[in-house]
DNA sequence: AATTTAATGTTATATGAATAACAGTAATAG
DNA sequence: CTATTACTGTTATTCATATAACATTAAATT
């Protein structure tokens, strides 16, 4: 068996998100076009994605929509199988887990850590926020798999390290510190980064180019 | 003149980040293998990069730190001329605006909208909150061409659609709700698209199949 | 029953990005 | 003063991704 590509990944996640929205509003079965429109791109790359997951649609009727939110939740979180933990949990460590508390996503979230002692014992959206001292032991012990790291940049490293010795599988890193971890996946997003890159083809001299090219 | 690719213009934002960070420790000079290192990318990466926005090192003493750092900033960002603004400014906006003040971006935050009565007229930041009912005028009237989108996904079409009836050129967004805006860049990010994308490559099938092709 | 239609499924091509191969050169060592 | 070294700069190739072209098929229409 081959890994899907990344991109494909990343838009498995989008349908699936669009397709709960679908199925909740009463709707069985949906086209290929119906499914592009709502995402904003093509039909082909929804059919090709499709294909790459083995699915097969009805000639007629389309996609059956709760069917492939089945498969996609087999094959990205194992229909609810991943743990995930946030280690730092400022500003942004709580942003994210409002947000993921409020999605649907199958992940469950399952440990906070943070070295802060106010902030060590509390409960943030109804879990435990334990002391990072004891990273490699919850990690282990619960089985959590990825981690989302949102500490200051000065910890990334130490905390990477920690991680990956503690058996994680993939980290999501929010802080600002390229690292280099081996043994799990890593995903590194910054938004300082994305910004800039907007600036670039925001600039009027760039923008011009990009819109006459159309 | 042609526009840069996409991933170049990301990297470029990382080697200026890190070069700030090498210049303000007293080194003048960098090879591109030790830039490489840094950002735990290859030295022809950063050579093709370099080379791309047509800077050139010398032989024997590597970049000029100084030098790179204003030429990427006259690329990315006209050297501080753009301006950006953040709509919505909850939990997710206020942890990106003190983000943003910590770095040192050249990009200047110089308005913060919401709806909230609470929040129009109070300062964040040191920027005051604007109601979002004069976004239009206020964007036009100062200039803004970035905007930062991070309201609740209800707003997001309808915002958007006033940002680029603004002229806006260039939106970052955060909601999870697909966009089309004609007439400027847009760039989307999403926490749980990203999660997900780990949590497949973090399965441990697959994780097995993604070590052993190493 | 044959034909048209409107969808899916698959293969081929084009584009974008990363990697690899190689060419060029200034300082250094012999 | 020639050869070596350790870099930079450019071109060629490979790999990933998106797009486009084509093949297939079940229902609807005539
Ligand atoms: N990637 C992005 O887009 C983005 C956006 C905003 C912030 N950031 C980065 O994310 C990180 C967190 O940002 P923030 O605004 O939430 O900062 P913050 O200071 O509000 O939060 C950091 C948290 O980490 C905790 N902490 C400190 N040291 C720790 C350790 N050794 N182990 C565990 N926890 C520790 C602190 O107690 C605090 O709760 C920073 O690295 C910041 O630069 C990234
Ligand atoms: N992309 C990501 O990774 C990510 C992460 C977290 C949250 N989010 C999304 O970002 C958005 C904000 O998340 P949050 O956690 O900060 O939510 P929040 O509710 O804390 O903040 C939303 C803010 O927008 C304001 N607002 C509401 N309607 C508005 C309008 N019409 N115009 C201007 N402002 C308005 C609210 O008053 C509030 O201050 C949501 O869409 C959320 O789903 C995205």
């Amino acid at each position: 068996m081959k890994l899907l590509p990344e991109k494909t990944v990343e838009r498995l996640s989008q349908y699936r998100r669009v397709l709960q929205r679908e199925l909740a509003s009463g709707t069985e079965h949906i086209y290929s076009h119906e499914l592009a429109k709502l995402l904003h791109i093509t039909p082909v790359q929804v059919r090709r994605d499709i294909m790459l997951i083995g699915h097969s649609g009805t000639l007629r009727r389309g996609y059956n929509i709760a069917d492939l939110i089945d498969l996609i939740g087999i094959i990205i979180d194992c229909s609810g199988q991943q743990k995930v933990a946030i280690i730092g949990i400022g500003d942004l460590g709580r942003a994210l887990l409002n947000y993921l508390q409020g999605s649907r996503t199958k992940l469950q979230l399952s440990a906070v850590f943070d070295n802060n002692p106010d902030k060590i014992g509390t409960l943030y959206g109804g879990i435990l926020c334990h002391n990072v001292e004891h990273l490699k032991k919850i990690i282990k012990r619960e089985n959590v798999t990825i981690a989302i790291l949102s500490v200051p940049p000065a910890y990334a490293v130490e905390i990477a390290n920690k991680l990956t010795e503690a058996g994680i599988l993939g980290i999501l890193n929010y802080t600002p510190v390229s690292l280099d971890v081996k043994g799990a996946f890593l995903e590194q997003y910054d938004v300082i980064t994305s910004l800039e890159k907007v600036a670039y083809f925001a600039k009027p001299v760039n923008a011009a180019i990009m819109h006459q090219e159309e």
